[in-house]
This record gives structure tokens, sequence and C-alpha cells, in this order.
RNA sequence: GCGAUCGUAGCUCAGUUGGUUAGAGCGCCGGUUUGUGGUACCGGAGGUCGGGGGUUCGAGACCCCUCGAUCGCCCCA
């Protein structure tokens, strides 16, 4: 009979557990809290929606459409497309529920999305993002509350350490219009210099020639035209409250004139909180205002910012806590004790004490378990000490065990 | 999508110019101690060497294909 082969594990997507898991949990743990602090509404959206939904707010024949989405059509003959981001996603919900009435609107959401791209080190096929989103709001205070938050976070989580907030303006649509076509012409001037991605680039998406990695294209990069030469006086006066509202905050940051978005619907503040522990993969934490979304969507003129980062990124750079064992661990010995230790445990649970029951294996095998657990507490039993209505306990971390009545246990426990 | 490195037990790895039954440490299971953990000692299980094809008398080692991981590029909503 041929055995059955086990099916593997889809390419880029992973299995979460123990310390990875301890670590990802601490992630969205600190982020529920301190976007709840900031005043931050928790929503959940579908992983799925029309594929219009995304094909719509990014252009329709961008790479990331045409190529690296999870697009599938249901039995409905429906075109169905797994999230690739969360802001397309929230956006449309927005719209269709009404939300308008309630602008501006803080949101915050985690989870999980879905990109067709050549997985690396902390980049998967399904990975998880935390985000954060203000919308409806024109105002610099969104920008800057949002980013104040960012910091926060990062500096809550142990990974502000050789991180920084780099910092950069598009402009409005008129500024950053006059903006990329200077940038066309410049490029043009120095064709000859390009590197062969960045021709590319020049005809698909110019502003991208200014993250080149190319050194050539880094050289050329250093003298071309810079937005604040094109800025309009709203746009220069819009990011100027910006950075002074961070300066007012303390939160340092760093002015990246060739930090760009590909996407025409971004405008004015992009920002990049960049590492430089993780290789290629720097960007901790990015976003910017996308005041032209809503609109590629159907909707009115909206303006709003956003950002989000990668919980898998963010895992890999923290030191998370310990989880720690439970608070005690029972050793039933025989039926009869089997018996009790079932109403003892369910007994402390319901009091919201953390116990297990280790009821397999001899006494030596038991202790050892409790003890692998990280547990504070074994409550042992066996006939005699039932006989006298009581258990032994024994702390695993001082040594000393003694004796417990039953109904004592609880308070015993609580007290340790 | 492109280039490169790698893939031997659950994990980390060793395996000599291709040569008999593929090894270690940790972990796991069992025992020394049939009611007491973290230490020690003893024993055991676990591998069609990622998969498929080829070269060879002989392949874990060499060649091709494929899958996967990693690094860089591309992309980055």
């Amino acid at each position: 009979m041929a055995k059955i082969q086990t099916p593997h594990a889809v390419r880029g997507t992973q299995d979460i557990v123990d310390e990875a898991q301890n670590s990802f949990a601490h992630v969205v743990e600190t982020f529920e809290r301190v976007s709840k602090v900031y005043g931050f509404a928790p929503v959940q959206v579908p992983i799925i929606e029309q594929t219009s939904v995304f094909a719509r707010s990014l252009g329709e024949s961008t790479d990331v459409v045409s190529k690296e989405m999870y697009t599938f059509e249901d039995r409905g003959g429906d075109s169905i497309t797994l999230r690739p981001e969360f802001t397309a996603g929230i956006s449309r919900a927005f719209l269709t529920n009404g939300w308008q009435q309630y602008a501006p609107m803080k949101l915050s959401a985690h989870g999980p999305l879905f990109r067709y791209e050549r997985p690396q080190k902390g980049r998967y096929r399904q990975f998880h993002q935390i985000d954060a989103e203000i919308i409806g709001a024109a105002e610099p205070l969104a920008d800057i509350e949002l980013l104040i938050m960012a910091d926060q976070l990062l500096k809550e989580l142990g990974i502000d350490d050789g991180v920084i907030l780099n910092l950069n303006t598009l402009g409005d649509a008129d500024s950053r219009d006059a903006w990329r076509e200077a940038l066309i012409t410049y490029f043009q001037d120095h064709k000859d210099h390009l590197s062969k991605d960045s021709l590319d680039r020049l005809e698909r998406n110019p502003l991208r020639i200014l993250d080149s990695k190319d050194e050539g294209d880094k050289k050329l990069c250093q003298s071309a035209p810079i937005i604040d030469d094109y800025l309009t006086n709203e746009a220069q006066e819009f990011f100027g409250q910006v950075t002074q509202g961070l300066d007012a905050a303390h939160v340092r940051w760093t002015r990246n004139t060739r930090l760009v978005r590909g996407l025409d619907y971004y405008r004015h503040t992009a920002f990049e909180f960049i590492t430089d522990r993780l290789g290629a993969q720097g960007t901790v934490l990015g976003g910017g205002r996308y005041d032209g979304l809503i609109e590629n969507l159907g909707g009115n003129p909206t303006p709003a910012v956003g950002w989000a980062a990668g919980i898998e990124r963010l895992a890999m750079l923290i030191d998370a806590p310990e989880n720690s064992g439970p608070d005690a661990v029972l050793i039933p010995l025989g039926d009869r004790a089997t018996e009790t230790a079932i109403a003892i445990l369910s007994d402390l649970r319901r009091h919201n004490i953390v116990t297990d029951m280790a009821y397999k294996g001899n006494m030596k095998k038991r202790m050892q378990k409790a003890n692998a657990k990280n547990a504070k507490l074994v409550i042992i039993m066996g006939d005699d000490e039932l006989d006298r209505g009581e258990v032994a306990i024994k702390n695993l971390i001082s040594g000393e065990q003694q004796s417990c009545k039953i109904d004592a246990i609880v308070d015993f426990v609580k007290k340790s």
C-alpha cells in the first residue's frame, strides 16, 4: 500500500508557535493598547473583497494588481481578491457603511494579508499587519497624531533604538505633478547614466528612481530636483505644521527627500520608520496621506492618512516577555484522586487561576511535565492525603512542600 | 519575474578524493528511584540523506529537473 504523501504547507505561509507566537502576540497586544490610548476604534473588515476594491484603488494595470494579488472567481462568478492591504478595504467600508457621518474616524485593524511574492525572511505570502487610519481629516494634526502614536508604539515595543523616522512630503496634487515633470526632464537628460531598471521606471514610475539601490542611480539622484522647489505655499505650510508638531512632541525624525510613494493618490506626508537591522527589509512601519484614494473608489473627495506595519518584522526585533507558566499543576494519583482532581481543577479555573493537570505517566514524569511548563506550584493528591481531606502542595521554585486542606486550596494558591 | 547560496533524525550540525549496516549534541521515550521536578548515569525510538531522473560496479557526496528555505535584485498597496 502506497504511503499517503503528507501535504506540505503552502509556500510563504508559516505556522507560528511558542516564542514566535509570543512575540507576535506581544506586538498585537501592545498595538491594541496604544491605539486605544490614542482613541482609535478597532475595526474588523473582510479578508475577501471584490477585486475592484483593490484594482480601482491601486490602478488596474500596476504590477501589484496584475501579478501580486490572490484573485479568483467564486462559485457565483464574482471576481474576489484576498486583501493585500488594509487601506482599500477600510476605505470601502467607510463608503458603503456611510461612516462619513462620523468623520474624522480613527480606526485600527490587524490581521492577515496576502501577496503573491517571492518569500524571504520577514516577507511572506500570508503575512500580518497592524494598521491605523484617520479618515476624513485634512488637518496636519491627524498626520502628527498618527506619527506620535507610531513612535510611542515602537518605543513601547523597545525597538526605537536603531530605528529612525524618515519623513518627506509629496505636496498637494499640483506640487506633486510639477515635481514629477521636473524629475522626468532631469532623468531624461541623464538617461545615459541610468541603470536598466531605472530606465524602465522612467516610463512606468519615475518617482521610484529616487529609491533605486543602484550606485550610479544614487549618485544621479543626489542632484535631482527635490519636492521643496515645487511645493505650493499651502503644501509647504502643511509640511511645516507636521514637522513642528513632531518637534513639539519630541519625536525624532529625519528629512528624506528621496522617500516616495508610487501611487498617485498619495499627497503630502510620506513616512517610514527605518531600521538598520533587517537587511533589505529595513522599513518597520510606513504610511502617508492618501487624499486621493476614496475618490478612486467612487466616493466624494475625502482626506485620509494612515500607516501599517508588518507584525512578523516587528516581532523579529523585539524581546518578548517570557510567558509565565501556570500557577499550579495538579498531580492526582489513582482513580479516586483523579475524580477529586477534576473538581479542584475546575474550581481553581473558575477562580481564574491558571491551572493544568498532569495525568500521564508515573509521578516522576508528571513532576517533570509540571517543571517543564514552568509551573509555580504542584498540587499532589493521593489516597493518603485525601483520607485526611488534604493535598500536598509543593512550591517548585523554593522546593518546599506543605499540606493544605482541600477547601483552602484556592486561597493557598492565590496567596502563593 | 531575475541572480546566488543552501536542503542529512523533532532542532543545531558532522559525514574525509564517490566505497560495506549514515553519526554527534540537544530534545523525545524508558530505566536507575513502581509517591516527588530542575542534576547525574544507563538504555531506546526516530533518517527511502527535500522529491524525481541520470552518470557509475557503487551516489548523502557528481550532473539535470523539481520543491522549499535563505540572501540580493525587481516590486513594495
